[in-house]
DNA sequence: AATAGCTAATGGTCTGACCATCGGCAAATT
DNA sequence: AATTTGCCGATGGTCAGACCATTAGCTATT
């Protein structure tokens, strides 16, 4: 078939094409990550950032609504285009991705059992002092809202990112709490049933006392056990209802 | 401070506000979620979505736009704008992440240890007779392409992405496979030397071995330390790299 | 049969316009 | 003096129309 280009075939690789969108998205980025635009700075309006990129508004526009949907950028009318806060970027896309991939809940579920279980193990190893402090006050929230379910389980999420968080990891925290967020929406859109009668609240109550312990102890690989012995437990729940409800 | 409100303060919440361009994204992303339009499908051209939507171009283009970005659409002048393969999604909305978390290779690559061992405990479980015979496969093309470089390093990617995809798990898969992925450029990015010289080669290669070993016995427990070891192993030589090169 | 040239369609870009909203300021009100 | 009201400019959001570069597919030429 190819006639020509024999020895050539290596020096003469496909041109370069860049969009400006692109171009643009490739700069601002630059800027962001290198603190040049700080999260809550004001960007120049459209129309002074045409003039400064040389580009029309269309391609000028295209990029920024690209940037805002990654969560890197957001606009308001009237008062103009924010860097937003950093951190929200890897939760945006991450949310993005799990929020295609066919919303698997048993692997989504296993992932979170995943990550809990071995965050568990790092807090214990790295938890500064003011970390545990930090859990043991969620865990008392958690005791103090037995009759609060709202309360119970504010404090509940607390002590589990809480937990994530002591690893010192920010990709390790965010994943976590990515994949609960998106387990915690799931299960509220699912159905809301409280599913946390008294037994159940008393129950998890004791499993996270036992997690607490651990850390304090400095016992890794008690902690990780405590942790995926309690999410064992209380996704017990969690895989009933899926099975009931609407199946993959 | 506030005068009036007190009891409608519950009854009044913000309005819904949405834009035309979230509404195109949400209707196209429905679409491809429910696969009324499957990957490798020619959407209409713009100016016949605009019809269809009664928009104007620039917010269809705002839409189909950031579909792009997110890895779910791709637009070519002159033919179109089709579905992506799926798979994508995930990947490249993580690259997306990862890319703007600072890139801290430290935490990276913890992230990348634990979705390694954790991956082969529970390859171990589940690969099918096919998936160990793929990953065997691959360590022999490892074995065999000890004088190749690029041949090893190619085989040694696909035995870790084969162990990852005998879990089973599609988000453990993508978690993976971006993780390495994103450490590999970086390494590539970083400085090109070799590194894997004679012994080092011969040593990973005894580490796969004895990976491969533990799943063919379905040693759950001796693949994650086995893969544990390894990842150890290996990555002694990017930290220190990175400790040599620049520091974040 | 293969090639070169033409044409229509498409995504990419630019421009100018209009709208709804927001912040801030000044006038009016209490 | 403090508060409210109304107005104005700036801004992001949207739209419509135009032009360009590229592509696929057809046609006529070789």
């Amino acid at each position: 078939m190819k006639k020509a280009a024999a020895p050539i075939d290596d020096a003469m690789l496909p041109v370069q094409r860049t969009s400006v969108s692109d171009e643009i998205i490739a700069q601002i980025t630059d800027l962001i990550e290198r603190n040049v635009l700080k999260p809550g700075d004001r960007l120049p309006s459209e129309r002074e950032l045409c003039k400064r990129f040389q580009v029309g508004r269309s391609s000028l526009r295209e990029a920024l609504r690209s940037l805002s949907m990654m969560g890197l950028l957001d606009g308001r009318v009237g008062e103009g285009t924010f860097v937003c806060d950093k951190g929200q970027y890897v939760e945006r896309a991450l949310q993005w991705g799990f929020l295609l991939d066919g919303k698997k809940l048993q692997d989504l579920s296993e992932t979170r059992m995943m990550l809990e279980s071995q965050n568990a193990y790092l807090a214990a190893e790295r938890a500064t002092p003011e970390d545990l402090a930090a859990i043991a006050d969620a865990l008392a929230g958690m005791a103090g809202g037995l009759s609060d379910e709202g309360r119970f389980l504010a404090s509940d999420l607390q002590f589990h990112l809480l937990i994530a968080r002591a690893t010192h990891n920010s990709i390790l925290y965010s994943l976590l709490e990515t994949t609960r967020n998106y387990l915690q929406e799931w299960i509220k859109e699912s159905l809301a049933e409280p599913a946390l009668a008294g037994p159940r609240a008393e129950l998890s109550l004791a499993e996270h006392r036992q997690i607490l312990a651990a850390l304090q102890r400095r016992d890794a690989e008690a902690a990780r056990q405590a942790m995926a012995a309690h999410i064992r437990s209380s996704s017990g729940d969690l895989q009933r209802i899926s099975r009931r409800s609407g199946s993959g």
